[in-house]
DNA sequence: TGGAAACATTTTAGGCTTAAAACAATTTCG
DNA sequence: CGAAATTGTTTTAAGCCTAAAATGTTTCCA
């Protein structure tokens, strides 16, 4: 199987108006495997978080959101930090107060803002998870070097950059 | 702010028996922008069939697997490709049965088993979709040069196998 | 000052997702 | 052969998630 040679460069201003169906399959089986590890390692953690601790991977993302956060985050930070729609934070937040985990209250300052915190239990609950969750994490990603480690850190964030970029364009 | 130096080898028999707690702050810092990264393409590109073809992402990728397969593809194949339960392709092939987007059949030796296919109109919308799909992913990681593009594919390489050992080690 | 714009959150409607249990068909092997 | 294990799919119950519209609050500025 020929690997696809990248011949991006316009060989003459004509060649950009006849529509060249360019080729991009590298890029495109590089972000199949990104979904992939993605994929794999999410399903690994919720497996775990579900068996060991009973609670699911939401639930524990926003904990570790404000586990960070000892004054607590507004319902709109949160949302922000885990990339999710803001209606799925409220049910998030209305379950976690429910079963103890979280206090909200109004902001003083703003009465749109809800500002919610971990409560004793939440906290004391999210270290004790937190502790085994970055062991695994640390399992699953045993097989790097420290020198990988770095590197796909460097790479990933060149990546989180240009698709930053490119979703901004979108936007504009 | 110094860097974790990676100790990891046991310097004696003993120190096996401390319980250490180890820092693996650099693989779990690793682990969330890998997921970054994915939440914010994965986004970007449900966005895009959202509003370019009003379809959504499962959908897509559904289809996505079955363009690849002229003779079809069992539930379950498409269930373990996908990463994802064999309910959730139950309720998906369902509502592509439903649009006419897919086709489904009992196998004739396995009546245990259904073998679905793209439909001629699910085909051709899928070709049209893809083909801007792989254009937006192009544009997603145009600022990685192809020289990041093969290291990240080879490093993401090691990542997964380093996951699928991980996950074996615990089902087993 | 008063209304328009911006902001924070909730609601709504629909779809996605999972784990586990249930069901059905096939295979294995005593 | 026939019971037990395995395999493929569906169902169930609960929760997650999104986009868009609705609601309430604050800010901006003419």
């Amino acid at each position: 199987m020929p690997a696809a040679s990248d011949c991006t460069q316009m060989l003459d201003s004509e060649t950009k108006a006849v529509e060249t169906p360019e080729d991009h399959a590298e890029e495109l089986r590089l972000w199949l495997r990104l979904l992939t590890c993605t994929t794999l390692i999410e399903g690994e953690v919720r497996g775990r978080l579900r068996q060991r601790f009973d609670v699911t991977l939401p639930r524990f993302d926003l904990m570790a959101q404000l586990d960070k956060a000892p004054d607590g985050m507004t319902l709109s930070d949160v949302s922000k930090r885990m990339m999710v729609s803001n209606g799925n934070v409220t049910g998030l937040v209305e379950r976690l107060v429910e079963s103890g985990h979280l206090d909200r209250r109004t902001s003083d300052t703003d009465r749109r803002v809800q500002v919610i915190r971990l409560t004793k239990l939440g906290r004391a609950e999210f270290r004790r998870m937190a502790a085994e969750h970055e062991a695994w994490i640390a399992d699953l990603f045993a097989d790097l070097s420290p020198k990988d480690v770095r590197e796909l850190m460097r790479l990933l964030a060149k990546t989180k950059a240009s698709a930053q970029k490119s979703a901004g364009r979108r936007r504009a």
